[in-house]
DNA sequence: ATTCCACAGGAAACAGTGGTCC
DNA sequence: GGACCACTGTTTCCTGTGGAAT
């Protein structure tokens, strides 16, 4: 009697044991008591934010580090030390912390302060207001708390670039913001993963917001390879991982400019392939498989969340592979003709395609073609059949893929 | 030495949405 | 109910460009 297939799989899953005893820990935001060789950063940020504690402003702090050297970590744990330090006396210190990413705009980002410093709905409404009362009333009601703000900007970098593109000049006056409060105080911390972008900043905002810098530098393979033997004696069962695997998730994720949480995501996803191979151990494959297994849902889920026009431009590349500019627009015409959509301007496509170009899904190169005038050829970095896959269950591009 | 192609990409303006305020 | 605001996605208009062809 041949055994039923499902069955025959779920037994032998079940009979497998588990080599993860702790998801939780596998993942970035974890904190672990102590943040490891991050002491010397930890103690110049305390540093600076030490005169919150005898009552006067501290200086402005800059912090930067590429992603995944624990910058976000390191401040959020020293602020929440300091304010434990504070808390019974009677001296108010108010933390807040806004990540530029997760607001759209400059006026979210804002208001989101707002919130954190419990204004309601009524008295700071989500849209509607000029940028410039919202700011009013974000100062007046620092001032009348008597607060002192210790005001968390995370990857202000991308606070910048909204700024710049409104022309506003919010940092400016939130730099100086302490000169219009009498009985408050307002301290920045930028965190940043770019170390350029001051240059794009005005340099009136440099002089009171750079008065401390502070950089993470990246991890060492080294440093990596001791973070994932922390994690791993906590999270995963005695044994589990081989030596070799190990090496080779450091070494991989210390080539990505020295990313904690890429090694930690590595040797999460490489335990979960594991544990379903019913592996007894975690080897270099799984690794492997790990790393291409995280590539590709980067893929496919960049893919899905493109909107219409963005998703039939890639086809259009796929289509027209290796074609200039002209040629992919005329692919994309005739593809919005046969599902029946107003097609874009020349203009707003070469847009389109510069931006899917910064994703990594094509790649563009500036042709001169002499007389033929100059132009830029696209293909895709990702295969058709990914494309082909990701998009077949759209009801939409049924009749042109 | 000029000309001239086929676009790249900047700047500005505009339309539409969803809101406040008085 | 009209003036005003922020913001997004777009169009319109424009200037610039490296090198094959002349």
């Amino acid at each position: 009697m041949e055994r039923d297939p499902v069955d025959k799989l779920l037994d032998a899953v079940e009979s497998g044991k588990s080599l993860i005893t702790n998801r939780e820990i596998l993942h970035f935001t974890y904190i672990p008591d102590t943040i490891p060789h991050r002491n010397s950063e930890q103690e110049q940020i305390t540093q600076t934010l030490i005169p919150i504690l005898k009552h006067s402003r501290p200086s402005n702090l800059l912090v930067y580090g590429k992603p995944g050297t624990g910058k976000t970590l390191v401040v959020k744990k020293i602020l929440s030390q300091i304010q434990k330090r504070v808390e019974k006396s009677n001296f108010p210190i108010k933390l807040v912390y806004v990540n530029s990413k997760e607001e759209t705009t400059l006026y979210g980002l804002l208001v989101s302060f707002g919130r954190e410093l419990g204004l309601v709905e009524e008295k700071l409404p989500s849209t509607g207001l000029a940028i410039s009362e919202v700011f009013k009333r974000l100062l007046k009601t620092i001032e009348e708390n008597h607060y002192n703000i210790v005001f968390v900007i995370d990857e202000i970098d991308h606070l910048v670039h909204l700024v710049s593109k409104t022309g506003n000049d919010v940092l400016y006056q939130l730099t100086r913001a302490n000169e219009r409060l009498k009985k408050a105080t307002l301290t920045l911390v930028g965190i940043s993963n770019d170390l350029t972008f001051k240059e794009r900043l005005d340099p009136r905002v440099i002089s009171s917001l750079g008065e401390e810098e502070i950089v993470f530098t990246n991890y060492t393979v080294e440093q990596l390879k001791k973070i994932l033997e922390d994690r791993i004696q906590l999270a995963f069962i005695k044994g589990a991982i081989e030596e070799s695997a190990i090496n080779l998730c450091a070494a991989m994720a210390g080539r990505e400019h020295g990313d904690a949480r890429r090694a930690i995501d590595l040797i999460r996803v490489a335990g979960e392939i594991a544990e379903r191979e019913q592996s007894n151990t975690v080897k270099e494959e799984h690794i492997r498989k790990a790393s291409q297994k995280i590539e590709e849902d980067k893929e496919t889920t960049a893919l899905r969340s493109y909107p219409l026009h963005e998703k039939l431009l890639i086809i259009a590349v796929m289509k027209a592979a290796g074609l200039s500019t002209g040629e992919i627009y005329s692919a994309y015409k005739s593809l919005c003709k046969i599902i029946r959509q107003k097609e874009l301007t020349q203009r707003r496509i070469t847009q389109m395609l510069s931006e899917i170009e910064l994703s990594g899904i094509i790649t563009g190169k500036i042709i001169h073609q002499g007389i033929h005038g100059r132009t830029k050829k696209y293909k895709l970095t990702i295969s058709p059949e990914m494309v082909k896959n990701t998009f077949k269950d759209e009801l939409t591009f049924e009749d042109i893929l």
